[in-house]
DNA sequence: ACAACTATACTGTCTGGACGGTATATTAAT
DNA sequence: ATTAATATACCGTCCAGACAGTATAGTTGT
């Protein structure tokens, strides 16, 4: 019961993204989810009560598996950076930058922009976290900025980069967490 | 005659955006934008033969200004960097930053990925602008990538910066592409 | 000067189809 | 037997686009 209807949950959820990202979030209906899922509307509906209800938990399931890969990443690092260098590193991954997921995010700025309020309210916490990486705020807050560029780059497909540039400008930003680092805590000068 | 187009057309485009703007991506109705233009259905779909149509003037029309005021600002300044540095300062002035225009990326994503194209394609033009600015190519794109990072943050209302803290990144952001641009200048080393 | 004609810039109405959501069956699990 | 899960049929609404018609301005012929 309860792990077959997680299991279906799951397995809608993961339809809804395929469809926004296969057809586009003008094609995220109903009736398209049920078909990718292999389940009848009214199936569906059981499930999420609305096509609201969907949508929320889209934007529940990518904030969780991204905090989740986070933690994964930054539980075996102690350094105050790890969490910015963990969100760079993710932001590149193209395993786990949860670019499937993000379908969640276009849906929502497709359907009715006051779905994204649980996106606004987890950046509050990533900002924290960002100021609270040891780097000069200024810096960590580009490095932050700089990785959400390329995510949304990449997530509407606008991203010019060669794989050798993208790798370089990881590389670069990883580099400047580190001496960033450094410099404060070695100098303690700006 | 051809000036009162151009001007039902522009007003169309701003209604346009306004509905996006004000009531979110899923309420861009031919009858909402008509009715926001204070022209009837029928007049609309006159200048537009199509609801793409109208989503292809509004892209075309973003990209046109941007263009424009990056050439303003780029005119009286000699420097290599000048379009990067222009690029910045786009993007973080709330009246230059084509917030307004910027519906139509909006437009788009709901409504139809394809319509993404000329953004597409400029984004080329614009990391060729950006790694022809003197500075090290992957310094120049993580800026570029910062400022790309904040328009979209502050596109979807996900940015968590204070004031203060959005001044001294945009601060940052130009003294790196002073300084960096010195360094290649003066040493030619990377 | 002026009628005949054409092009431009609209308005208001209508329709076919799609879609969200409901109501109601049907089947499976315990 | 009862609850959980899934399926089918259907309703009402909304909307893109078509269409027919109107008003006004410009053009041409005489």
């Amino acid at each position: 019961m309860a792990k077959t209807t997680a299991n279906t949950k799951s397995k809608l959820l993961k339809a809804a993204s395929q469809v926004v990202r296969s057809r586009g979030a003008s094609q995220l209906t109903l009736e398209a989810v049920a078909k990718e899922a292999r389940v009848s509307k009214g199936g569906l509906l059981y499930h999420y009560r609305s096509k609201r209800a969907l949508i929320e938990g889209m934007i529940a399931h990518l904030l969780a598996s991204f905090e989740k890969d986070i933690e994964n990443q930054t539980k075996s690092n102690e350094d105050r950076s790890a969490w910015l260098e963990a969100y760079v590193k993710l932001s590149f991954d193209p395993h786990l930058s949860h670019l499937e997921e993000s379908a969640a995010l276009v849906a929502a700025i497709a359907n009715d922009p006051e779905l994204l309020v649980p996106i606004q309210e987890q950046y509050l916490a990533w900002q924290e976290a960002t100021e609270a990486s040891g780097l000069d705020p200024a810096i960590a807050t580009i490095v932050r900025l700089a990785a959400d560029g390329l995510w949304f780059n990449e997530l509407f497909d606008l991203s010019p980069l060669t794989a050798e540039r993208r790798a370089e400008v990881l590389e670069t930003l990883l580099k400047i967490i580190k001496e960033s680092q450094n410099d404060r805590q070695d100098c303690a000068e700006s």
